[in-house]
DNA sequence: GTCCAGGAAGAAA
DNA sequence: TTTCTTCATGGA
């Protein structure tokens, strides 16, 4: 059966943005994005639905199928659309912004509407930065596929196979020597698993994190684990608690963006992008959102 | 063949 | 405290 709900957008919000930053061109294995349509598994208590995702002139439609379905499931259902798609920030203030500075108000308007589209699930969240560290995205994406389709669940929907993420529990007894052979290396091995050990145990959780009042405290706490830096503890911060202040400094594609645009001549200027962010107090996170964007140069 | 990717940890200086 | 080395693979 298949139920569908409708889920209010902030005033400048463009889902089809969000298609667009959805669909880069990655061999993305978690979600579908096909004619407008996001489509993508969630499990809420062990119950697996099929969610689809499509834009509406009230905001989202959101459909769920599945044999039965609850209400409460439905209500986290829509929770977990609204903070993976950020769909309730009034973009409008960052914009304001952004609009100052010449070299950067072009993004305002190519990717207009585009939020920070964000990774709820905190122990994907870290694997996915852990995954993603010194390997190019491509080889980053094959490694999560290959890790997902092996130790995720999954269900087969309209002839098409959807898969969720692995459980802590389950990666944290994968054997090292199949993870070597999908190309991980040890060091991202040892990582992930202690993540899935503490993320099992319950010593790491989002729930405990949104509990520190401090950005600082978090970051801290983030990097207490072996394989979180300064980078992967922002990311996470940025994509899974929504931390705007949050900033992967260092970040490979940040250098990129903003070397292409010119405000930069290389990495080393670690200054000048400080001195950036600074103009950008409680935006920041977006604008690091729009500046990987503005690397895919598909379509705005 | 070389360089560097959406870095981090451990060793060495 | 700062800098160097290693990790692993693949795309440019």
């Amino acid at each position: 059966m298949t139920a569908s709900f409708t889920l209010p957008t902030s005033s400048d919000y463009s889902f089809a943005a969000c298609c667009h930053f959805l669909d880069r061109g990655y061999d993305e294995c978690l979600y579908t994005v096909q004619e407008g349509c996001v489509k993508r598994l969630i499990c809420i208590e062990e119950q697996i639905y099929l969610l689809g995702i499509s834009a509406q002139p009230a905001g989202l439609q959101v459909t769920m199928q599945s044999e039965l379905l609850h209400d409460r499931h439905q209500q986290a259902a829509l929770a977990y659309v609204a903070d993976w798609l950020d769909t309730s920030t009034d973009l409008s203030p960052f914009y304001a912004i952004l609009e100052q500075t010449p070299w950067l108000a072009p993004l305002a308007k190519a990717y207009k509407g585009l939020p920070v589209v964000g990774i709820p699930d905190l122990f994907e969240a870290i694997c996915w930065s852990i995954i993603g560290q010194q390997i190019n995205l491509s080889f980053a994406y094959q490694l999560k596929r290959r890790l997902v389709t092996h130790y995720g669940r999954s269900k087969e929907v309209g002839g098409q196979r959807y898969w969720l993420f692995p459980e802590p529990a389950v990666l944290a007894g994968a054997e090292d020597e199949l993870l070597r052979t999908m190309k991980f290396s040890r060091s991202k091995i040892k990582y992930l698993k202690g993540i899935a050990a503490a993320c099992r145990a319950g010593t790491l959780s989002k729930q405990h994190l949104l509990s520190l009042p401090a950005f600082a405290e978090r970051q801290n706490h983030l990097m207490r684990h072996k394989g979180i830096g300064v980078w992967s503890a922002n990311y996470v911060l940025m994509k899974c608690l929504r931390d705007v202040e949050a900033v992967p400094y260092g970040d490979a594609g940040l250098h990129q963006a903003l070397i292409k645009l010119g405000y930069i001549k290389d990495k080393t200027e670690q200054e000048k992008i400080s001195a950036l962010f600074v103009g950008f107090a409680g935006w920041e996170s977006y604008l690091v959102m729009y500046l990987w964007r503005s690397l895919s140069a598909a379509k705005s």
